[in-house]
DNA sequence: CAACCGTGGGG
DNA sequence: TCCCCAAGGTT
């Protein structure tokens, strides 16, 4: 007798989840409750950022920032700082402007529904239902780019996204456990991650192995369907490493919004497709014996490739900084909430300094 | 509603 | 090296 194909039910799903349940940081252990405030920076941290990469930061910010009370009452450039390097860095805005709207408006306490939830900022439709599901255990669903992926496979949704959406949120209610919601969102993601993984699924140890449309046709690997989208040009630009003669580096906070908005930089010039090197040095913040190294900096944003030619110099003591600059001591620079891309151009342009 | 918004790792 | 993409939200 040939498997033939069932309806997938929560129960399947739950049932492999009580074995092989990940054991993470800001989860809960079976028959604990979750802390609300530990599940809402995780689930901030983890938008379109892997587990590895936010774990250790998830730790920092738990020492730094233990409550929302904490984290609402600290300042900005210190919570961009926790932030620097995680990337999106609208999110560490948003999440500072929601620890403060729980703080003052809700009295340090999260709204305990999806409708509350999303009211507030940087808390879009994943985001509520995870929270209200995993933290408050109400009747939702969080659907994100697992749970995208299983739902396709699982009914072999041929829409393109992100036009199926609207449908996979319809089935994924429709399997939803009224028991155990905040398991059955976590379960859907855990399934996600460790088995219906992107390429090279393991639909073997798939608790929805029968029901699974796809597998059925052996198309798992072409869900979910999407349009190839497009990179953008390549734009060129030029950062100034200036070092003062007691070894402080001149740098600027970047506008609050926008690319990189909020987080601190070494002076440059705009970033365009057209840029002109040669004419880099009328970019430059203050006049010194700049040197050009002779390797840029590269580095890939979300829809642009970026190659940043670094200058170097060295500038006397009495150097004032130009307007909007300052100068920060050298043992500080850790400090500073320098995204990727700067700290790639910082260490290039410090390592030229020590060269005679 | 499509563009904008980072970064690191895996295949 | 290149390409894809990871627990998305905002405008």
């Amino acid at each position: 007798m040939h498997a033939s194909a069932t309806q997938p039910r929560a129960a399947d799903l739950l049932a492999w989840y009580d074995r092989h349940r990940r054991v993470l940081p800001w989860r809960a252990l079976p028959g604990e409750q979750a802390d609300p405030y530990r599940v809402w920076v995780s689930e901030i941290m983890l938008q379109q950022t892997t587990i590895a990469a936010v774990k250790p930061y998830f730790e920092r910010f738990m020492v730094r920032f233990p409550s929302v009370e904490a984290l609402a009452a600290a300042p900005s450039e210190s919570v961009m700082q926790a932030w620097a390097g995680l990337g999106y860095y609208s999110r560490a805005r948003n999440l500072h402007a929601c620890a403060k709207a729980v703080a003052d408006q809700h009295g340090g306490r999260f709204p305990d529904t999806e409708e509350g939830l999303r009211a507030l900022p940087g808390i879009g439709a994943y985001t509520s239902g995870a929270v209200a599901a995993i933290a408050f255990d109400r009747p939702t669903v969080a659907v994100d780019g697992n749970v995208e992926r299983v739902i396709t496979r699982l009914f072999a949704i041929e829409d393109e996204m992100p036009s199926a959406k609207p449908l996979i949120r319809e089935r994924v209610l429709a399997l939803l456990s009224l028991e155990r919601p905040g398991d059955f969102a976590q379960a859907l993601m855990d399934l996600g991650a460790t088995i219906c993984t992107p390429r090279s699924p393991a639909c073997g140890l798939c608790p929805w192995r029968e029901p699974c449309r796809a597998r059925i046709e052996g198309m798992q690997e072409s869900f979910p369907r999407k349009a190839v989208k497009k990179t953008g040009k390549t734009r060129y630009g030029a950062a100034f490493v200036t070092m003062r003669e007691d070894g402080a580096v001149l740098v600027r906070t970047r506008p609050a919004r926008g690319l990189l908005g909020g987080m601190v930089e070494v002076p440059g010039s705009d970033w365009r497709a057209d840029y002109e090197l040669d004419d880099a040095l009328r970019d430059a913040p203050v006049s010194a014996g700049w040197r050009r190294l002779m390797l840029p900096v590269r580095h890939v944003f979300t829809h642009f490739p970026l190659e940043l030619t670094v200058f170097a110099g060295r500038v006397p003591l009495e150097t004032e900084a130009p307007e909007g600059m300052r100068f920060t001591p050298f043992h500080r620079l850790k400090e500073e909430a320098f995204p990727n891309v700067f700290l790639k151009a910082l260490e290039a342009g410090l390592e030229e300094l020590q060269r005679p």
